[in-house]
DNA sequence: GTCTATACGCAGATAGAC
DNA sequence: GTCTATCTGCGTATAGAC
């Protein structure tokens, strides 16, 4: 409740801490980013900051476990829904993901560009968190095509990348919405899924009609 | 000819220094790697580095134009070889693109993860360059699939997301070669690029037989 | 919890001998 | 071209008052 929901955004010290790290850690990098810069950009002092962080890595590791959280507490239920078949599960998880990535790309490209910079219990922890992800997707992924486990592991891989892509390019000025490329990279992923598996036999003959 | 050509590889020391940068640009980030640790590695002094690059950046700077310059003067013959059918072009591109990707995979996930650190005109003359491979790949891929510009774009953005993903997660240890993996990948770019096109009619009446 | 002041090392970069 | 020695500022982090 010591909340303060004002014009700054409503948010506490530590969050726009966080907010205003990510910014600079993204644009400038890690290594480059002195604590100052962010208090600054904080509206604290420097000294503050230690009030709330351990240290600038500590942030760092703040501003990636937040996101891999909540972006595992968003996906994780969808790619898990047992009421709905696995096509539309995997069709749902990657409009979500892609839509995620465009609202939180600050923080996303923060944590993929500065990985390096977290210790290795930390990077632990952040690795936990995506391999979770990865294999719920790679689980749904191998029973809509019914591979074996190699090849649902390097179509999931495949299908990551290319949705992660997307916010690295991404720019509202351009002459496509993130919704309509959403659209159309459904309509990619799926193709690259049925043809991600070796030609045993003609896949499209599985669906008869 | 004043090249050593000894057992440290055959380069000469202004080739070891870029050679030790990237390793260590890539493993700590730019702006935690100090000079002092590039000319230590490299085995020379800090001052010598001086001798041979203006600064840190310019270090970096020509990493990364050497590689995309390499990089476009063995893929773009590829892509505008008049004498092979645009599948089959394609086709090649992308499987020199993997197999560079990953011998020179240092070099590459420096350029990616330090780019925010390049000059202002650096950053330009590099994007130039990555632009113009693109504009090639984006060329073949329109006349594949015969589709408007807007839709080539976007395939050759999924396309290219598709293959520079490879080489973040690749590992020689894993259960597949680079080779094997080029060839599902093969695969997927070809159900990609013709599952990337709005279903305006079927696309593969197109080639008839 | 926030500030001012400050310790202290390390960074990038240069001078000048050989 | 390479070195040793050095300058100077900026980096992280802490002390201690309010």
């Amino acid at each position: 409740m010591a909340r303060n929901l004002g014009l700054d955004g409503g948010v506490d010290v530590a969050d726009r801490i966080r907010v205003e790290a990510a910014q600079l850690f993204h644009h400038r990098g890690y290594g480059m980013t002195a604590i100052r810069d962010i208090a600054e950009a904080a509206g604290i002092s420097s000294s503050t900051m230690y009030h709330h962080y351990r240290n600038k890595q500590d942030v760092l590791f703040a501003i990636s476990r937040q996101f891999m959280t909540d972006f595992n507490n968003a996906l994780l239920p969808i790619l898990s829904d047992s009421t709905r078949p696995h096509q539309e599960r995997l069709d749902a998880a990657i409009k979500l993901h892609l839509t995620i990535s465009n609202e939180r790309r600050t923080e996303l490209l923060t944590i993929r560009g500065n990985r390096g910079a977290l210790s290795l219990d930390q990077l632990r922890t952040i690795v936990r968190l995506q391999t979770a992800y990865q294999r719920a997707v790679r689980e749904v992924v191998a029973v809509i095509q019914g591979s074996g486990p190699v090849d649902a592991e390097l179509i999931t891989m495949a299908l990551m990348d290319l949705i992660n892509g997307v916010c690295q390019w991404f720019a509202p000025s351009g002459s496509l919405t993130i919704d309509e490329i959403a659209e159309r990279y459904l309509r990619m992923a799926r193709s690259l899924v049925s043809g991600g598996v070796p030609p045993r036999r003609a896949t499209r003959m599985a669906t008869p009609g």
